[in-house]
DNA sequence: CGCTGCGTTGAGCTTCTTCAACGATCGTGG
DNA sequence: CCACGATCGTTGAAGAAGCTCAACGCAGCG
């Protein structure tokens, strides 16, 4: 039912006709997901992309001894795992639900039809792959470039200009789950958090983080300090 | 004059009529650039991405203390920087030509009306990107999930293999960018191929390189040994 | 011939991980 | 509603991996 009015707010399929929509609409399948429920994994024949609509999901890869590293969390209205649908075929991470999701399937072979006789559809997932490509950019320089104090903060800063850049807001995800998404292990994490309260740069209630001294915070993202 | 001739050859534009790549062609300009020198600049407007005629062109991210991590090398037939394109509309990393080299420049405006007009083309560069996405998947996980040695042996049975599978070959960088492309410094990189000499799992002479021990280096990329 | 850039080696140190124990919190079933 | 278990987070001590700094060899090139 209320499939096509999703489709119609997403960025993905802005400026498309009814018509377009409508055909996009019977290729849709509806899927839900668990909390911790895996989507697919690493090396599964990639049979097309996701969409979210509600939930969250974590893209990420294990190590031979089983240590994760988040590749992207994808939140409502974002797609995720089209790689396949245009390149190899198979899927390069594993996908799980984080939450209570429902997502939309759109099948690769349909996907690929629509694409080709809809170059405005084109040009959308051009712009989408091309963010990704960014975001990623972003994280092998952190992983590579910045230690875990420069990665934690600039995380912190990162989520305050989300919520409209102020000082007090809440994680957006367990802090083992941000350990893993910035490359390391909750302990180390759990101490650069100690080091952060004890120099007063941000407070930390459970998941409630109050930034303390903005300037301390750019300092430690840009290496510019050390803890 | 023989502007054509070259993308004729392109995977970018593989299956286009005649009239098409004159189109194309029309857009080009041709650059040359030195050993050495820079093509764009991290934060630099990006008005149209490059494709590599000749020559060897590191794309890389620098950190504030000077250290620098290659995020790809792109040899001829490669597009690169393509992401300012279709997305924001700043480089997100720095371009310097590794050896003389020739490029052809294509202007974002013009290109983004070829692409418009030509799902073919737009199916092609999403290819493209999906592929390099892939790549970066695997240098996350490579910078992320192992240490030095698996990253140097993931690499060296990569190179082996673009070489057709054989066991003896020259490395394609110098030792010190290899540094820079697996996240570590020259001195470690030194170490690690001393110690692989000293197990006899790979000679070294220089940039030349024998497998000695295939089943040994590869259970060093996957992690299932140490050094 | 000497300079310069690249690569190697050694010693010491920093950062991060590992292993272990313990505390807090939350949801659930009795 | 309480108690229990499971999960998550924290803290300490020890060790490993990789980095920094410094010195030096070697090759290529002006």
């Amino acid at each position: 039912m209320e499939v096509r009015q999703h489709l119609s707010q997403l960025d993905l399929f802005k400026g498309l006709t009814a018509e377009q929509l409508e055909a996009i609409t019977g290729t849709v399948t509806e899927k839900d997901y668990r909390k911790g429920e895996l989507i697919f994994a690493e090396g599964d024949e990639g049979v097309g992309f996701y969409l979210v609509i509600r939930g969250r999901v974590k893209v990420y890869k294990l190590s031979a001894e089983g240590k994760e590293q988040i590749m992207h969390i994808f939140g409502p209205r974002m797609p995720f795992a089209e790689v396949p649908v245009f390149a190899g075929s198979r899927y390069p991470a594993n996908a799980e639900a984080m939450e209570s999701s429902r997502l939309f399937f759109f099948p690769k072979k349909s996907f690929i039809t629509l694409i080709q006789e809809n170059p405005l559809l084109a040009m959308n997932m051009l712009a989408s792959l091309s963010q990704r490509l960014k975001q990623f950019s972003n994280l092998i320089e952190t992983l590579s470039l910045k230690e875990v104090p420069g990665r934690l903060a600039s995380y912190l800063l990162y989520l305050s200009d989300k919520n409209g850049s102020i000082d007090e807001f809440k994680l957006d995800i367990a802090k083992s789950q941000l350990a893993s998404l910035l490359g390391t292990i909750p302990e180390t994490l759990s101490r650069i958090f100690a080091k952060m309260g004890a120099r007063e740069i941000v407070s930390i209630k459970g998941p409630e983080i109050t930034i303390l001294d903005r300037e301390g915070l750019e300092d430690l993202a840009e290496g510019n300090t050390k803890l």
